[in-house]
DNA sequence: TCATATTTGATTATATTTGCTCAAATATAT
DNA sequence: ATATATTTGAGCAAATATAATCAAATATGA
């Protein structure tokens, strides 16, 4: 890996989601942490970035955005996406909702991983930019800003028509009778499609949404091969999934 | 194994995978590392490629990245987007092709703006996020990483089924008798869609690519309806588009 | 053909990059 | 504020890349 090449990701990766931290672009690239706080530093000293204490943010952002733009459940994501990488294998063709969670896998995925990537988040495509290895198609549709997912005809069209290996599917509620639920009517659509197109389906939720039921469903639990949280997997509040003979991590 | 043909390797995978290192080209090649390093310093010399500790990249490779883009002719493109702005009207139904320039536009837009988006860029997308009162429709298709763009049937088909008041086209290359020409085949594609679905044609282009001429045709240039540029409208570059009867700005 | 260039691979010395450790600095929680 | 956890930069040794030199191989040209 040339250190150029870890400039264009760090880089990418910040035009993107508008910061970078060192321990997971370290990950994402498999160099020592101290490597890339080395570019972080010449990144700067060139000024194309400004670096903070823990990664680095654009250069001509406000200083203050770094802390407040690391979301609340910025930990708990971390973890689940942690979880879900090694079910990812080179050569898959995969399904990956949109979502904060599954933002967070992308961006740990090694650069040069191998895979068809099939999203309907503009910001998931974007970052695998960064992935030479990867071919991203984007399921067109109108855009819903709020949630940065793509839905409609067209998004349901394409989806219907690949079968993927797998699906990350992101989880906004589930509970273990009702199903997984979700409070928008064309996001569940959407959702209940890629279910319809993978043959085996990751769920990742943070464990508070567990027990939650909204307006529009997804899908059944049983559907669910998958499932990640934050707990650990012999936690209480899993042992209704492990019983439905869920697969819990 | 004559020069030239490691010359022409060299070329050829710098251009498909945008990066080259020395060790692996001398495997493949079969020779001394020693001397693809005296390949490559040969090369940098000539300014076909950009050495690099550990191997080469593209030479015009745009030293780092699409944010690094935005930042370059970031005042001609501001120009540019400025001149593009009194064009646009509240309720209009509208094509914008990806690109840095239609991007610095869509910043340029008020947040009130009140309008239908059918674009090919995921950037332009996510960037229209801040405004409420626009509808956002983005083609889906293979994301085209390099370009921040996406490309192929599934974008064509979509292009081809709306009807647009007006298309704001990025152009890369343009000359009078030539046409609007462009060096990727599937991007010329949906450019030419583009075109086709709309009323009024409205070209952006930094006053350098005019003149010049590539690969795949978009249009002819009195397809366009009107020519923004950097330029005064009555600079002598751009005389023949008035006589042509194109509007220029 | 023979003398003269040019190119190549091997060797060595030098320079750069990297990962690791640890004390200091900085952030976070109590 | 104090304790605890995380992040940082510096120094160092190992790994890796580079440039310089030279002799052998190959091409060129009278």
């Amino acid at each position: 890996m040339l250190k150029h090449e870890r400039f264009e990701y760090i880089l990418k990766t910040l035009s993107v989601e508008q910061r970078v931290d060192a321990s997971t672009v370290s990950k994402a690239l498999q160099v020592s942490e101290a490597t890339i706080r080395r570019d972080l530093t010449e990144l700067d000293t060139m000024g194309k970035i400004r670096k903070v204490h823990g990664g680095a943010i654009l250069a001509n952002h406000p200083v203050l955005s770094f802390e407040q733009r690391k979301q609340v459940n910025q930990e708990v994501k971390q973890i689940i996406a942690q979880k879900a990488l090694p079910l990812l294998h080179n050569g898959q063709v995969m399904l990956i909702d949109g979502g904060t969670t599954n933002l967070q896998l992308v961006r740990l995925l090694p650069v040069t991983f191998q895979a068809t990537v099939i999203t309907n988040s503009p910001a998931i495509a974007q970052q695998l930019s960064a992935h030479a290895q990867v071919e991203v198609i984007l399921t067109g549709g109108t855009y819903l800003k709020t949630h940065d997912v793509l839905v409609g005809a067209s998004t349901f069209e394409m989806i219907r028509t690949v079968y993927a290996d797998l699906c990350l599917l992101g989880v906004c509620s589930m509970h273990a009778t009702q199903g997984i639920t979700i409070s928008s009517y064309e996001e569940a659509l959407v959702k209940k499609a890629m279910v319809h197109s993978s043959v085996r389906i990751i769920a990742l939720t943070h464990s508070e949404k567990i027990g939650q039921c909204e307006s529009f469903k997804v899908c059944e639990t049983n559907d669910i091969d998958t499932l990640i949280t934050e707990l650990s997997p012999d936690d209480e509040k899993l042992s209704v999934f492990h019983q439905r003979k869920i697969e819990v991590i």
